[in-house]
RNA sequence: GGAUGUGUAGCUCAGUUGGUUAGAGCGUUCGCUUCACACGCGAGAGGUCGGGGGUUCGAGUCCCUCCACAUCCA
């Protein structure tokens, strides 16, 4: 069909989407060649670690941003010729999934109760109320399956919208955190870590929410500000009382020690000796410590197990004992505990403490020490720091469990070298974010734990004999074969084991925890990759897939900056234990989308606005053209200018192909056909475009190359198309139309391949006015395609000549089609001769049909003057 | 308090190793029905480059210092 049959009317962007998605989807234009990877080398392929989006409700536009980001440096890879391997995973496990199944749904998953399997959820995202007590509880696979049918559908809306902003996902390589293959793979990279040494348990305090009722690692944590009080408590010494403020006197039941700092000689005397406890009187020891603070309150703390994380520091080095009360559900012990019993407040613990929440003990002790008298005025309000976890709204406890890690440097100085140091090993985009990188690893203070008390999750695929009396035997965990994965250990038995033996002496019990989100997401590239064969990229192999060796360590990691610390880091730590290797080569680091008022975007703030609507109102060619205005590590202005901006672009593209496609056939060697020295200066032009356009991919750069193509594409219309109208239409003759009509050709099929990772849809539509492969397939745009030579100044001296003309008509107030009778440019001494190599288009263009005369004028500047001007007849407008 | 980044026109941003008169788009003002496009076209106005100091023949760019903002970590 010849271009003419193909070209619209009138072209328009409504309804690209649709239609092009659909052909992408039929034609496979996007999809990974396995075959070929097989047999070609590495270096052939491009892989990239697509973040796997948490399916937990709604997208945002920093998921629109960050992705058009990556698609651009995929669609340039392609067009490149490689083979890019651009997976999609749903990162649905996890307690994101969890809180939005038990608001949708209404129920509230409990370990304890047994599978119902005719279960009907109370409601279906129509629940009213949202208080905890209203929920119903559920047996652990019941609400498992609510997980699974809900991140389904939250899944398939994702896709809608990913499919519909053009990204070049290939959707057959397809995966969820959560599925078998995840499952398998995530456990057995953990049984891995086990068997080398890497994972570990250990019985210890550590953070724990009592909201979600789980362990919460160091990269989960939040400082924020909490309100509370000083209370300034007398301890009884010899010597008379020792007053300390704290902020929790509820845990003076389980205060071990008072601590002043070594150089404080207000204490000095007291280091060594021993006070007793206000209410219990229990006995406790004063020590020095250089982590008191000297300034803080009284300068001398009491350190209970456990208050915070000096708590556990102090515990730890000067090793006290553990007098725990706090447990797992944030209330205190029923049982009053063993070192009270005897003391004064033994019967103040059984009576007001007993199964108390840490709010009304605190109550009950206030008063008790007001009426003993030890407590020294009223309590003071203040602000202090808490940890909270990232997702919860009641500060942390310390509570002892045991729980399994992965060492990740935190402990193990010459280990966190190297983890740093795997930072050399990958170029980030931009640089400087690898010093953010350096900086969390380095401050790192403890080990990953990845132990939660969690339903969906990845189960620790870990079994505990029983001895004759039933206790575990933790140090012998039964370990599944990689053959068996994945196992669900609170469903089935280990092998050698009848499920009969669950719970009894003699017998077993599965870990009942799930794995820490990231110990999953952090195998990202592996799951993708075929690490464990099987999954998404089919086939039948044992082992590793085959082509893991053609896509690992993949090319890029795209991201965001937030979560360089969770989900950066602890893919390096895995792919450094699995295979000594970086598990990219590079990291490319987008930034957030601020809201106008420069404030993050975020539910809380309700500035939310949602990717569905902004793209069916401004087009996914002009989303994407904001998107990729936004440089790599930059924060982005949420800015609907810059899309309309983008949407006036893709039209332009649209009118400007019609024209410049429209003046009729073009056939043989195009490049043969350009003989005029304007037409030559303009392809000479654009060769400098090519360059930089390029550059700035091969730089991670696409607003660069963005950048530099459309200045060129918006001058090509304004001036180098104005020049070249007439000419075109055949004004001159057949040579002098067909040079025109050969550029324009040639111009606009480089001009559409350099915008097509950007705007993908308009340039795929005018492509297909012309051609019949698609142009996300065609080879990116080299200067050795365009004919060599020709003067690029030519084209800027008859421009700027033509400007000289229109600022003549504009300042005479009359329309660009008066005619000139008479006119005087002053220019440039260089410029006249350029000027006069394209003299016949300025004439046209400029409707100079008298006299014209240049003068050589001081500077660089194109002036007209003594300009004689013939405005258009004003043909009387037609009367409706 | 530490780390990292940012500060250029009313707004959003370019400005590559220091080198003519600091650029673009949006917005604004004026004008134009021009046979691809009024979702268009043409022309104009608009900046002591956060403050101060220094190096240099020359600084938006390099150094020092201060200020403001952002993110992450204490």
């Amino acid at each position: 069909m010849p271009p003419a049959a193909r070209i619209p009317e009138r072209p328009s962007l409504d309804g690209l989407e649709e239609k092009w998605t659909e052909v992408w989807q039929q034609q496979g234009t996007y999809t990974f060649d396995r075959e070929r990877a097989l047999e070609a080398d590495r270096a052939d392929v491009f892989s990239i670690d697509t973040p796997p989006p948490t399916a937990s409700g709604s997208l945002h536009m920093g998921h629109v941003f960050s992705y058009t980001h990556t698609d651009c440096m995929a669609r340039y890879k392609r067009m490149q010729g490689l083979n890019v391997f651009y997976p999609i995973g749903w990162d649905d496990n996890g307690l994101p999934t969890e809180k939005r199944v038990q608001n949708y749904y209404g129920v509230r998953g409990d370990a304890a109760l047994h599978h119902d399997p005719d279960f009907t959820p109370p409601f279906e995202g129509n629940r009213t109320s949202t208080k905890a007590a209203d929920e119903v509880p559920i047996s652990r696979q019941n609400f498992i399956e609510l997980c699974d049918v809900l991140t389904v559908r939250d899944e398939a809306a994702f896709e809608s919208l990913f499919r519909r902003m053009g990204f070049s996902l290939d959707w057959s390589i397809s995966y969820r955190t959560i599925d078998d293959h995840s499952r398998a793979t995530s456990q057995q990279a953990f049984l891995r870590n086990v068997r080398r040494g890497e994972a570990y348990q250990s019985e210890a305090p550590g953070l724990w929410d009592v909201t979600f009722q789980t362990a919460v690692a160091q990269a989960e944590l939040e400082a924020r500000d909490y309100p509370g009080h000083y209370h300034r408590v007398a301890f009884h010494g010899e010597a008379g009382p020792v007053h300390i403020e704290t902020t929790r006197p509820e845990l003076i039941p389980s205060v071990v020690a008072l601590i002043a700092h070594p150089d404080d000689e207000r204490y000095a005397g007291l280091f060594g000796s021993t006070v007793t406890s206000p209410l219990f009187g229990v006995e406790i020891p004063v020590v020095a410590h250089p982590a008191a603070e000297i300034d803080k309150g009284a300068g001398i703390a009491m350190c209970c197990t456990f208050g915070d994380l000096t708590d556990v520091l102090w515990w730890r080095e000067l090793q006290l004992p553990t007098r725990s009360i706090i447990t797992r559900n944030g209330r205190l012990q029923v049982e009053t505990p063993e070192w009270l019993a005897g003391t004064a407040g033994e019967a103040l613990y059984a009576e007001k403490l007993s199964g108390a929440t840490t709010f009304a003990a605190r109550t009950a002790i206030v008063e008790a020490l007001r009426e003993s008298g030890d407590l020294d005025g009223e309590p003071t309000p203040t602000q202090r720091k808490a940890n909270f976890y990232e997702r919860g709204e009641r500060p942390l406890e310390i509570v002892t469990t045991r729980q399994w890690y992965i060492r990740n440097g935190g402990r193990d100085t010459d280990l966190n070298a190297a983890l740093v140091a795997m930072g050399d090993g990958i170029a980030w985009h931009p640089a400087f974010m690898q010093s953010r990188y350096a900086n969390w690893v380095a401050g790192l203070n403890g080990d990953w734990l990845v132990s939660r008390q969690r339903f969906f999750g990845v189960p620790i695929p870990v079994w505990y004999a029983l001895d004759d009396e039933g206790e575990p035997l933790w140090d012998n965990p039964i370990l599944p074969s990689e053959a068996e994965l994945p196992v669900d250990p609170a469903a089935n038995p280990p092998a050698g084991y009848e499920e009969s033996q669950r719970g009894i002496p003699g017998g077993f019990i599965g870990d009942p925890d799930v794995l820490d989100t990231w110990a999953t997401s952090s195998l990202t590239p592996q799951i993708a990759g075929g690490w464990r064969a099987g999954g998404a990229l089919g086939g039948d192999e044992e082992g590793t897939s085959p082509l893991f060796a053609k896509v690992f360590p993949m090319d890029v990691r795209p991201q965001a900056h937030d979560i360089i610390r969770t989900w950066l880091f602890a893919t390096l730590v895995r792919a450094y234990y699995e295979h000594g290797s970086v598990p990219w080569t590079n990291a490319a680091i987008s930034g957030f989308i601020l809201d106008p008022d420069r404030k993050k975007m975020s539910k809380s703030k309700g500035n939310v606005v949602t990717p569905e609507d902004v793209v069916k109102e401004h087009s996914a060619d002009a989303v994407r053209y904001w998107a990729a205005s936004g440089r790599l590590g930059t924060d982005a202005a949420y800015d609907i200018g810059q899309m309309k901006v983008g949407r006036r672009l893709a039209i332009k593209i649209l009118n400007a192909s019609k024209f410049a496609l429209g003046f009729g056939e073009v056939s043989g060697d195009l490049v043969d056909q350009v003989t005029e020295p304007l037409d030559q200066a303009v392809l000479a032009q654009l060769r400098t475009v090519v360059e930089r356009a390029t550059a700035g991919f091969e730089a991670w750069d696409y607003t660069r190359s963005l950048e530099a193509t459309e200045a060129f594409f918006w001058s090509f219309c304004d001036d180098y198309l104005e020049l070249v109208k007439d000419r075109a239409y055949g004004g001159r003759g057949e040579e002098a139309a067909a040079s025109a009509r050969a550029t324009l050709r040639i111009a606009l099929d480089v001009v559409l391949r350099l915008l097509a990772p950007m705007l993908p849809y308009v340039t795929e539509e005018v492509w297909s006015w012309t051609h019949d492969g698609s142009v996300h397939r065609a080879a990116w745009p080299s200067v050795t395609e365009l004919p060599e030579g020709g003067d690029p100044a030519v084209l800027s001296a008859v421009a700027d000549a033509l400007a000289a003309v229109r600022k003549v008509k504009s300042e005479a107030k009359v329309g660009m089609r008066a005619e000139v009778k008479a006119l005087t440019l002053s220019l440039p001494e260089a410029h006249r001769d350029l000027v006069g190599l394209g003299e016949d288009d300025l004439r046209a263009a400029g409707r100079i049909t008298g006299e014209l005369t240049f003068a050589t004028g001081e500077g660089t500047e194109t002036v007209g003057r003594d300009a004689d001007l013939i405005p258009v007849e004003k043909t009387p407008r037609p009367t409706a």
